[in-house]
RNA sequence: GGGGAGAUACCAAAGUGGCCAACUGGGGCAGACUGUAAAUCUGCUGUCGAAUGACUUCGUAGGUUCGAAUCCUGCUCUCCCCA
């Protein structure tokens, strides 16, 4: 499934190609979000032609509740059901574990949750998490994990840990004796947890790399701890796991994050920053970061990004877009998520070239400068 | 011409003797957001100050009172009804 390209000779960082029935991904690869279905305010034309997206992501827990394995099913899967032609990837709702905590809880057997919706109660087990993305019918799916929160003591951590890892197992069973529903290979991921613990990281990643499946991911950081742990956590995680396959580091993160990343030997990356962010007026530019809100953009017409890797950045200023966020204008939240998604493409077109290229390191740290640099 | 209602901060609008520099909403300004319960959330918004605080405000000019956005009198303006 993934073959590893180019290694830098001074870090880990490196390039691959990873293969898919819908298609091959140049690795390292950003994967917009698309929770429900949807790349929330940019169209699947926009996906392709400006942005050049290879790969998005869909959410096991939102696509369950809504529209529902029926409709899917009866779909014919997601590609069809939502018209997109290239790779899909699933989460599977563990983080959603974490992040609608007050609304769940947790057994052996798997999470017993109330629906955000309607409050209508629902079971996830690592079989039934299976059988959906089974049914969704993602590329590649994630197996159910508990997202651990921050702070979260070392008991618990450990604890969930374990449970994650017993999880893991049935889903490989499940995995192993289903079959994919729509004529194409799914392949399944395991996820790394333990906190911020060094030696649990370590435990996981052992535990995780043993189960041999085509890809591992990270999940349970940048939930709240610091970069610095981020790091960490990612440095002791990829002296682990495989190197001929692809690491997924799930949910991170700002540009910054996934230059230093991509330093550390991560592959695959998937945020709500470009998109979320972007509808709430934070713009990434190669100039720094803009909160086009301020004031200080009402009378700038020049364009949102000059040197910008979209139509959209040249085709509108500044101030137009400051009017359009401020006054709640939907063609707003659409400038900014297609120009905040096309710029993380770019980068990440850029990261592996100059991977490539050999000269990674010194490109990345201009390039974070730049980045961190609020305008 | 007669009768009635009202004037509060950028806008709208509460407050009708001390707990009022003044509820609330909008607007404005700033911040947050990392496997999306987010086109969301938070803070500030009379002046000066980092802050304790000081100073000036509720159409306007006076008055009553220990104390007034609130009570009284004159004035100015606005709106409604009848002729």
């Amino acid at each position: 499934m993934f073959e590893v390209r180019k290694k830098s000779p001074v870090s880990n960082a490196r390039t691959g190609l990873l293969h898919t029935y819908h298609g091959i991904i140049s690795t390292p690869v950003f994967m917009p979000v698309g929770t429900a279905g949807t790349v929330k305010g940019v169209l699947q034309r926009d996906l392709k032609q400006e942005i050049d997206a290879r790969i998005i992501l869909g959410n096991t827990y939102h696509l369950y509740l809504r529209p529902g394995t029926d409709v899917l099913s009866c779909s014919g899967g997601i590609h069809k059901f939502m018209n997109w032609d290239r790779p899909i990837l699933t989460d599977s709702g563990g983080y959603q574990v974490f992040s609608l905590s007050e609304n769940r809880k947790l057994s052996e057997e798997g999470a017993h949750f109330r629906s955000h919706i309607d409050g209508s109660a629902h079971t996830f087990t690592p079989e039934s998490v299976v059988d959906i993305q089974r049914i969704i019918g993602a590329d590649i799916i994630m197996a159910f994990d508990e997202c651990t929160p921050y702070p979260c003591d070392y008991d618990y951590a450990k604890e969930s840990m374990d449970l994650t890892h017993r999880w893991l197992d049935r889903a490989v069973k499940r995995f192993e004796n289903t079959e994919d529903l729509y004529g194409f290979r799914q392949f399944l991921f395991p996820i790394v947890q333990g906190s911020v613990y060094d030696d649990l990281r370590k435990q996981s990643a052992e535990y995780i790399a043993a189960a041999g499946m085509p890809g591992n991911a990270i999940g349970g950081l940048s939930v709240g701890e610091p970069t610095e742990i981020i790091y960490a956590m990612i440095d002791i995680v990829n002296s682990i796991l495989p190197e001929d396959k692809p690491r997924y580091l799930m949910g991170v993160g700002t540009p910054v994050n996934i230059l230093e990343a991509i330093d550390l030997g991560i592959d695959m990356f998937d945020c709500v920053i470009p998109t979320r962010n972007g509808r709430n007026g934070m713009i990434y530019t190669s100039e720094g970061i803009i909160n086009i809100k301020n004031k200080k953009w009402s009378k700038d017409f020049s364009p949102i990004d000059e040197k910008g890797p979209s139509h959209v950045s040249h085709y509108y200023s500044k101030a137009y877009l400051r009017h359009l966020i401020i006054s709640g204008e939907l063609l707003g939240a659409q400038i900014a998520s297609i120009h905040n998604l096309a710029f993380y493409l770019w980068l990440l077109d850029e990261a592996r070239r100059h991977i490539e290229e050999g000269d990674f390191n010194n490109w990345k740290n201009q390039m974070i400068v730049a980045l961190a640099n609020r305008i």
